[in-house]
Formats: structure tokens, sequence, C-alpha cells
DNA sequence: AACAATTAGGTTGCACACAACTAATTTGCA
DNA sequence: TGCAAATTAGTTGTGTGCAACCTAATTGTT
């Protein structure tokens, strides 16, 4: 009796645990920062466009859509993290920027992928290598 | 300049995106049980204990607390999937068991697994092997 | 130029996750 | 036995994700 439908037979199920687990080891790291998990997935991608991204281009790197973009962005606009400005030359665009303070914050987040790799308990070459098999699932069940 | 603040870099992006994207993959199929993946998992764990099992239990099994469970838990009964009841013994202890339509929807659900693995576009043995990893890295970051 | 189709972003509604808290019950120990 | 501590669910509030929809701006075609 093969009962596939066993929760710990389920490589999705594995990878929501996993992924549940890391917001959790990250919360309190990221709790100095006054950061949310998905708010710090989005200030990396800040440090590294300091001239600005359009709101599409985010939710691309990042593969969240408007919906959840919108009202995450509002809200570090609140916290003086970014601004939105419309782009001139197309309306339709807004392009997110980040602010001095936001700048500064790459500092106190400098320490935290060393920390987190410790965490893992990974060599550097595991890590590489799993990162490897993740890359080529994400690319085999993304159309 | 080794910026180790590059989203790319990161095994938590990855399981991030990879977490998204499968329930994502998972969601169409299981509209089809009018289940959400959430769901999902509460009712593989159900589907293994037909006689009942504790709320506190449940939660230990899919590693979520009350406040997720309860709520989810009130919507499946509304969905008539399943029951609480209060163990007499013990009245602090809610005990959910599946409906008849609940244990019925199981039949539905048979090809899933079978489906999803397909969709991963692994071989039999790559999954096993990546389960491994994850399992042990799952044992790392749990104190 | 005129207008349909496309594109970018926002809004609404729903379902998780989880922290923080509350209420009811049971357990353990002085 | 009496009562503080622990246990189990439930509630509240906040922050995602995402589907479905809307508006405004731009593009493409005739």
């Amino acid at each position: 009796m093969s009962d596939n439908l066993q929760l710990e037979k389920q490589l999705c199920f594995r990878l929501y645990s996993l992924n549940k687990l890391m917001c959790r080891l990250y919360a309190p790291v990221l709790k100095e920062l006054a950061l949310t998990y998905p708010q710090y997935l989005v200030m990396m991608v800040l440090w590294q466009y300091k001239t600005g991204i359009s709101i599409k281009d985010l939710g691309i790197k990042l593969d969240l859509d408007s919906g959840t973009l919108s009202p995450l962005l509002k809200r570090m606009e609140k916290q003086a993290l970014l601004k939105r400005n419309r782009q001139k030359k197309d309306e339709r665009v807004v392009v997110i920027k980040l602010t001095q303070k936001g700048i500064e914050l790459q500092k106190n987040a400098e320490h935290i992928p060393a920390k987190m790799f410790a965490v893992t308990g990974l060599t550097f070459e595991k890590l590489q290598s799993l990162n490897q098999e993740l890359d080529q699932l994400i690319e085999n069940i993304t159309d």
C-alpha cells in the first residue's frame, strides 16, 4: 500500500516548512532593523539599484505582483525608507528610490548573510550545490 | 567587492521563491477539490489519522500554531470536510475528525502526487536526494 | 487623428502566518 | 486540599500573497 499522500514524502511540504523556518530565523535579526522578511528582500534589490527601479521591475526580481507590492512599498515609504515618484517620460511608471535612511540601513544589514549562513550548519560547498539544485528546480517548474 | 547582500546569492530567497512557485502549481489542481494549499496539507494529515487528531498534534505535524489553525479549521468545518469535538477526558483538547465527505475527497486527490512529481522534471533519485538534503537543513536549523 | 489594445500601478476581498493576548481546564506541588 | 503554573484553544491585529477588478497612460493600427 504505497500511500503517496503522505506529508513526509512531499517535496512541497519541505519547501513550505523550510520557508517558514527561515522567516522565523530572520525575524529577530530583522527586528533590529525594523524590517519584515519581504521588506528585507525589497531592500536587497534597492541596495543594488540605488539610482531607482520601477515597481514593475522590482516585481519581476521578486516575483511579486502589484497587489502585494503596492501596499508593502507604501508601508516602507511611511517608514521613510524609500520614495515613490512617477516617471516623467511615462506617467504610468512609478520609480522607487531609497532615501538616505534607506541607504544607510545597508551598513546595519551587512552582517546578516554571514550570520544566517552559520545558522544553516552547511559547508560553503554544500550551500553552493544546494543553491544550484534549487535553481535547476526553479527553472524546471517555471514555464 | 564581495557584496553578500545580493538576492541571487541567498538560499532563503530560493526557498521563498520555490514555495510560492509550488503554491501556484498546486492552486489549479487543488481548485478542483475546492482546497487551498494549507488546507490540502491539513487534509493529508487527516487522511492518515482517520480516527481523529487533536489540534495541538495537528499543529506539531504542520508546524502551525492555533492562531493559524483555529480559523483555518473553522473554514474547513464550514465546508463540511471535518468536525471538531471537545475531548471528554480533557475538555481543553479539541479533536478534529474527517466527515464522510472529507474521507471521500481522498479518492479525488490520489492522482496529485504523481502529477506534481512530473511537473518538477526531476528523476526519482534526484527527488529523493533533494528531500534528504532539505531534511538535513531542517534538522540543522531546528533548535 | 481616432480608437482599440496594451501596460503600469492601485484597490478590494480572502486566506494564511504569527505575535501577543485571553479564557477555560488540568496538573503539580506546597 | 488549595492554588499557582502549565496546557490547550481561541481572539485580535498586522503583514503578506494573490485573484479579480479598476483607472490612467501609452502604443499600435487604420
